[in-house]
DNA sequence: GTTTAAAGTGACATATGTGTTACTTTGGTG
DNA sequence: CACCAAAGTAACACATATGTCACTTTAAAC
């Protein structure tokens, strides 16, 4: 039989979240294995323990966060019907600021040169087109439902959408009120009826 | 009568410009006057004659690099009506795609909690608010000409307008198309008329 | 209670960045 | 051509991050 070793101090779970929490606050330059332990309450020398080294670390970390979020995407498919899948998704991009923040994070480790984690940026190249291809159906369906310009190219409807996440709120206008107008001027344009 | 000195290895403009492009190449946190001095050939120790920190020095080229874009955009006044005015808005935005990124460091620097700068912090802070009201003539316009919706607040459509210059164009769709696309959606919106 | 192996620690060598300072270079002035 | 002040250099002390390793702790298995 196997002897079981002693009790960990913190879960994957833990460090997955630390690592969250270190990479929205500091940034993916910002981001060090002391501030880690820090955060998790153990020595340096524990993490080393399952990550050699940070850039596997926060790959790993960042290829499980988007296949997360594409999986919450997808969720968009219950939705029936164009209009309902429309607020199904404004709205979630909206439940889920911070992955903008992470979005940012990727594009830098896929500027950097490293060659160690060759995989792991292979696997972030292709966030984008699953991104992409998880919400095709919901564009495709707009579409044949009549209801968005189909000369529009679906990607930068998607991006569109996607992007509002990012306006700043500076005059702090409520988040209700904030989130209609986005709505609107998406789906209607900025301009009067001409 | 004064006596001059040498030659100077590097003016205050190459010196921004190299603060440009080491911030958009490595962002604030990779930022180190170690690049600094090698891009600009001359010693690490040469630039503390001019700038005793980089945060100083980071903060002085932001306020110039911001206040440079706000004069450009600016020049919005001379454009008469307000379609020629966003036209002109949108060129200007996707000519200087660079000043998206810097807008990321101004926000990073402004969440540091570094005492020693608080006037470039201060002055930062300010930044948005100038951009606002530079452009608050041209929203401003749209809504007395009838063009623009009179409901939605002045921030969000300035804020999306700006904001486009960040959508990924992952499908390198032309220039022409992708940004004639983007005046579209913004100004009559992704729906169909109904 | 002894054994065992995973979990965790703390110190070390190494690397990189910072800010300072004594020194050298340069070139116009007198 | 000697002076001298600004420009630039290179080395130093210091700080922080990295990755490794011998060592200690822990708790289940026996």
């Amino acid at each position: 039989m196997k002897r079981m070793a002693r009790e960990r101090k913190f879960s994957t779970n833990d460090l997955f979240a630390a690592v969250k929490h270190i990479l929205i606050q500091h940034g993916y330059e910002g981001f060090t294995f002391s501030l880690l332990s820090e955060r998790l309450e153990v020595s340096r020398g524990a993490i080393y323990k399952y990550y050699q080294n940070k850039e596997n670390l926060i790959t790993d970390f960042m290829v499980r966060e988007m296949q997360l979020f594409i999986a919450d995407l997808q969720k968009i498919e219950e939705q029936t019907g164009f209009e309902s899948q429309f607020d199904f998704l404004l709205d979630i991009i909206f439940k889920k600021k911070e992955v903008h923040q992470l979005i940012g994070v990727a594009q830098h480790i896929l500027a950097s040169p490293n060659e160690e984690i060759y995989e792991n940026k292979e696997k972030l190249k292709k966030i984008p087109l699953e991104m992409y291809q998880s919400l095709q159906g919901f564009i495709r369906l707009g579409k044949i439902e009549g209801k968005v310009k189909p000369h529009l190219p679906d990607s930068l409807l998607l991006g569109m959408i996607l992007q509002t996440i990012a306006i700043p709120n500076h005059f702090r206008i409520p988040e209700a009120e904030w989130v209609g107008s986005i709505k609107e001027i998406i789906s209607q344009g900025m301009f009067t009826k001409s």
